[in-house]
DNA sequence: TCTGGGGTCCTAGGACCC
DNA sequence: TCTGGGGTCCTAGGACCC
């Protein structure tokens, strides 16, 4: 497919178009920012523990290294090609990604931050494509990020233009309205935003094999099958908006803290000792953003993997006697909920934290009957403060610290924090 | 040997109430 | 002993996203 659909009038009807802005490989991009020397070289990104690739930059998905490999499996075209293989770095990735948000924001009305790598704008210009072209310079000259821009009348559309613009158009596309049948002629059913493996499976055993297909499908049958989610993806791509625009930052209704452990673990003190730290971790998370939470939920899981390891997974779920920002109430409980559902004579590969629940402050009725104890007030405050100001970590809750845990987790290839250490900012000689 | 983590939304089904 | 239906709330599970 060509560019030939470029065209500098504001489309039919008024309609306010969309843009998504989105980086391109972002992870593997971040890794390139500060290391000039890897500018065309293949790059990848593991997952925690690193355990499986997660992102890769254009050069190494040349090489077919499918996404979502373990590492040991694809080691040996790693070798070959001279793949730079990266832990992920996700306190370097925040940052970036925060830096290139804010330029997106300052430059345009209506902004929805969707992800850590892409943004929904909307974009009331003469010519978006012009204003396009700006915004990418500006990305690029002020952080070294590269983005893509695709342009639509719905976010569903405009995932589709950005994804045209990517493979053909040089990172920009304007999707304009007629000439969008053609376009969903040409977009396999699986690319659609919204569908994924099980739907897409579904549908082309139905003989529904391009998002064309998908919109000649009835209103009711779409919704029998793929309930009202799938209904609204059938509007979106027939350039009716059904998606909403969430300019506002949304209150997370869950957060969780999930790891698997660097080694197996068999010992119910280590199991204690890794839960309570990831407890740590999505308190932090809580705090941040002034939360209280009144339930935890704790699950432990075997590895999977391990076709011969016997198998075991559980879940519990421990309700604080009231909304709670005091982290001892929290480590209580995930202490008392691991010990109720920990069983003895397996190998434990991974616990999770979750808090629910969740409410601000002033969204909460005050329980007539239960006394608080101001220390609790004070000795939380100050503690918040020392993690924020010193890194999370920095003051802990009955918690050994350290590395060599035997939970700990892997990250042996790991780059520096540039932006955020004072330690680890790049020098220029 | 080594196989990610953190979210959201929707539905079905059970418990319970009237 | 016969035996209805509507409503709400909760949870588990399955789909999706990045």
């Amino acid at each position: 497919m060509g560019c030939s659909y470029f065209c500098n009038s504001l489309p039919k009807g008024g309609m306010m178009p969309i843009a998504l802005i989105d980086c391109n490989s972002f992870y593997a991009s971040c890794e390139k920012i500060f290391r000039p020397d890897l500018k065309d070289r293949p790059v990848v990104v593991l997952s925690n523990n690193d355990g499986c690739i997660v992102a890769m930059s254009s050069e190494a998905k040349k090489l077919k290294i499918p996404r979502g490999a373990p590492l040991f499996k694809v080691k040996e075209l790693i070798d070959r090609y001279k793949v730079e293989v990266f832990s992920s770095n996700y306190t370097l990735y925040g940052d970036i990604s925060s830096r290139v948000m804010s330029i997106i924001m300052e430059s345009t009305d209506t902004v929805e931050v969707y992800s850590i790598d892409e943004a929904f704008a909307n974009w009331n210009f003469q010519d978006p494509i012009d204003y396009a072209y700006l915004i990418r310079k500006r990305i690029k000259m002020w952080t070294g990020m590269p983005v893509s821009i695709g342009i639509a009348e719905t976010k569903t559309l405009a995932k589709i233009a950005n994804h045209i613009g990517k493979k053909s158009c040089n990172g920009l596309f304007w999707l304009q309205e007629e000439y969008r049948e053609e376009i969903l002629r040409d977009t396999p059913i699986e690319d659609v935003w919204g569908i994924g493996r099980q739907l897409a499976l579904f549908l082309r055993s139905r003989n529904i094999m391009t998002a064309y297909d998908f919109i000649q499908q009835e209103d009711w049958w779409v919704k029998k099958h793929l309930t009202i989610v799938g209904l609204r993806t059938k509007w979106e791509l027939q350039g009716r908006a059904s998606i909403n625009f969430e300019e506002e930052v949304k209150e997370n209704r869950a957060i969780m803290s999930s790891k698997s452990f660097g080694n197996p673990i068999t010992e119910l003190d280590d199991l204690l000792e890794g839960t309570k730290s990831y407890v740590h971790d999505a308190f932090h998370k809580m705090s941040k953003q002034k939360l209280k939470a009144k339930s935890i939920t704790l699950y432990l899981t075997t590895n999977s993997f391990r076709k011969n390891d016997m198998q075991y997974r559980n879940s519990i779920t421990m309700e604080l006697e009231d909304y709670s920002d005091y982290l001892p109430d929290f480590i209580k409980a995930a202490d008392k909920g691991i010990r109720q559902i920990f069983r003895e004579g397996y190998k434990y590969k991974k616990t999770s934290v979750l808090l629910t629940d969740l409410k601000l402050p002033k969204e909460i009725t005050p329980d007539l009957f239960t006394l608080k104890d101001p220390r609790k007030d004070k000795i939380r405050d100050c503690v918040n403060e020392l993690n924020m100001r010193y890194g999370k970590g920095t003051v802990v809750c009955n918690l050994k610290r350290g590395s060599g845990n035997r939970w700990t987790m892997k990250r042996e290839l790991l780059s520096p924090e540039y932006t955020t250490k004072w330690k680890d900012l790049p020098k220029v000689n």
